[in-house]
DNA sequence: GTTTTTATGTTATCAAAATAACATAACCAA
DNA sequence: TTGGTTATGTTATTTTGATAACATAAAAAC
């Protein structure tokens, strides 16, 4: 059971999950490796495999179950449970998180937001936002595992530093602040203006007439 | 000249930039590749591949020029100009995004955002915001090669094709739709949702006992 | 009931990316 | 000037990940 599982392995198994869900609102009830390859744009033996890998079975001819995987799928990634994650950094970027539609499909909830700024404080709110110094607490009585960092670049380490003396056990990190993972903490950084500038390379590449294009995540 | 460069490629050599500015901000004038190494956590012999690979060279013994790299790493990432994006969709993510501090210190520069919905459009604001059907005028006269998409996910595809159209050459996609790139155009996908997936994966996987920590971006 | 077809599950092969090893040139010390 | 040291730049090795190949079992056809 205890697979080691790449960064790339597990976003394929989300792929192949929303695929799924995709499949199943069409009315499938059976697919094979072949279609979820071409949908995922990767081989149907890389399928086969990573389903092999977590015991993902099909019938040897008529392909997989569509509802059994996604019913497999969900419990591998833990979706069959509400997931509770906080927001550290409550300005524009954050506030958008907090505010999120996407979350609520995916069984994800912001429990709380948390900030400095005393006017933007509102423990009374449908998300409730504290000051920083409950950040702890919080995380504690709440047995918080997730957190995103969304405040400026010069709160970002200490804010992680507090995370991690909490025991937070995963964080999604929007500052340009490059955070390091370890043993406790997996962090996934995104860098917006790294984004950006990654891409205006590949634009300035192609100019120079080598397209050599890159994959697209 | 023309390197065949991956994405991660393309993001070390960012990182090494990032890294450089401040070494420079500390008043170093040279580094080695242990020492970058070390900062990104990753061999000296990897700094050194990479920078032989863009002819960034040093001395043999007294290591490279921080400067010298900085000056020449900006010329390879194009930032050396102002970089002029658009922002398509301008609802809590895509105000956030026409607002973020970053992109300024970066020289990357949003030159208008673009939404459907009458009560946010105002071509008069700092950053002005046209209607969706002003988009690919707006792309052909200004020459805008890349965009950020924030729709919500049931128009992403429309304006992909709407912006391929118009010629333009990089997307950053917020929505949770997987958007495809080309041969003329390059897509990166941050998926939110997924991200948080993908940690809550990593976190109970720890908890089953095998803390095998992923790579942290 | 036998044969043929087809898609899985696994093994083998291939490709790419990262690390390690090493030969070389610059610097320093005596 | 000579010998030792050190960090580069390149080549060799290793590791990792993806694809391809194939043997097997189940379904379909006859």
């Amino acid at each position: 059971m205890s697979v080691t599982s790449s960064r790339e392995m597990v976003q394929r198994l989300s792929n192949y999950r929303s695929v799924l869900c995709k499949l199943k609102a069409l009315g499938f009830v059976k697919v094979f490796s072949d279609n979820l390859g071409d949908a995922l744009g990767i081989s149907s033996s890389q399928v086969r495999k990573d389903f092999s890998l977590f015991d993902l079975t099909g019938n040897k001819k008529g392909g997989y179950q569509v509802d059994d995987l996604i019913g497999k799928l969900n419990v591998i990634l833990g979706k069959n449970t509400i997931q509770k994650i906080i927001v550290v950094g409550c300005g524009k970027i954050g506030t958008a998180m907090m505010n999120y539609n996407g979350f609520s499909r995916e069984s994800i909830k912001v429990a709380a937001g948390f900030d400095t700024d005393p006017t933007v404080i509102n423990p009374r709110g449908l998300i409730p936002i504290y000051d920083l110094s409950d950040l702890q607490a919080f995380i504690k009585k709440e047995q918080v595992k997730i957190a995103i960092i969304t405040t400026p670049e010069s709160g970002a380490t200490r804010v992680q530093d507090l995370l991690l003396e909490s025991g937070i056990q995963g964080i999604l990190n929007f500052t340009p602040v490059k955070l390091k993972g370890s043993e406790s903490c997996v962090v996934h950084n995104v860098n917006i203006e790294q984004e950006i500038e990654n891409l205006f390379y590949f634009v300035n590449e192609m100019k120079d007439g080598s397209p050599k294009n890159p994959n697209s995540e």
